[in-house]
DNA sequence: ATCTTTTTACAATATAGTTGCAAATACATA
DNA sequence: TATGTATTTGCAACTATATTGTAAAAAGAT
């Protein structure tokens, strides 16, 4: 999953957060700061640990990872492993479908996965959803370490 | 999904479970006689009220189904819901890799896919496991129903 | 029939996430 | 720049799902 990384600074932060109409506060521009530099989706928990010296309440990190989810900033996912991870949804990069992810069965280690790596043909009776590629990936497996 | 399904008797079942090494039980036996009948993959609080009538214990259930998972007779998959769904495994077609699923973002419901629906390339950098096609599918989106 | 190990049933505990609400803050407006 | 109102925060209580401890019961080997 090799992409020009996008680093927008605190004051474009807010002006995105602003643009969806939420407010920009403090915690919500600290998540998006931490998940700028985020490699791979990030659970709740991650993001606490990472976001620790701020301090800020596990409820409002929760509420802010669904809001920001729910005007389209973030997208949430379950790799198989009951638990949530959020990603940055670039809308600068017209991202609207997400990658596909492969997460280990074992160390539960999540990897991004290049958009092209998955051909799903749609049979028949299949979800209207799949025919329009509107739908997302989620692969799991044993990771080359855990493997070996 | 089409395949024809195979119906074991009780008798079959008890000889099932006892050739993986474990103890032929009442429990066991009734969440094989349950998932047998089951057309997708079901929670741990589907097959719990299906066998209500037999009021066994949650615990005890999980425990089962974590069990006859690790004896190979069950698969235990998360659709992206927080929620562990337990299928029977059929050895008897040597379905070693199970097919992929596809589950509702909105209603919850799940459907299965024929294995041919995915089609996984590759990219150099990969897991091996997805290179060995040792790996499980999950797709999620909005169902027909739900999109309408 | 007896013995040993596995399994059950009930209770306690854990983990991940959600909800209620009063006080604090953002930001539109004056 | 000050004021007013809706949004957001922080803390606590709560929920849902799943896991663990353990004594008693049952399975199956002898
Ligand atoms: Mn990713
Ligand atoms: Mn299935
Ligand atoms: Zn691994
Ligand atoms: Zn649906």
């Amino acid at each position: 999953m090799k992409k020009e990384r996008i680093v927008r600074s605190i004051a474009e932060l807010r002006a995105l957060i602003r643009s969806t109409g939420l407010r920009s506060t403090g915690p919500r521009v600290a998540v998006l700061q931490r998940l700028q530099q985020a490699i791979t989706p990030m659970s709740h928990a991650e993001i606490a640990e990472a976001l620790e010296p701020a301090g800020l309440d596990r409820a409002t990190l929760y509420r802010n990872l669904i809001d920001l989810t729910d005007v389209g900033l973030l997208s949430r996912t379950d790799h198989g492993d009951h638990v949530w991870r959020f990603e940055l949804r670039d809308q600068a990069h017209g991202q609207t479908e997400q990658h596909p992810h492969f997460t280990c069965i074992d160390c539960g280690e999540v990897e991004c996965l290049p958009d092209t790596s998955i051909e799903v043909s749609a049979p028949h009776q299949s979800p209207r959803a799949i025919k329009r590629h509107h739908f997302e990936v989620q692969i799991t497996g044993l990771c080359d370490r855990c493997a070996a």
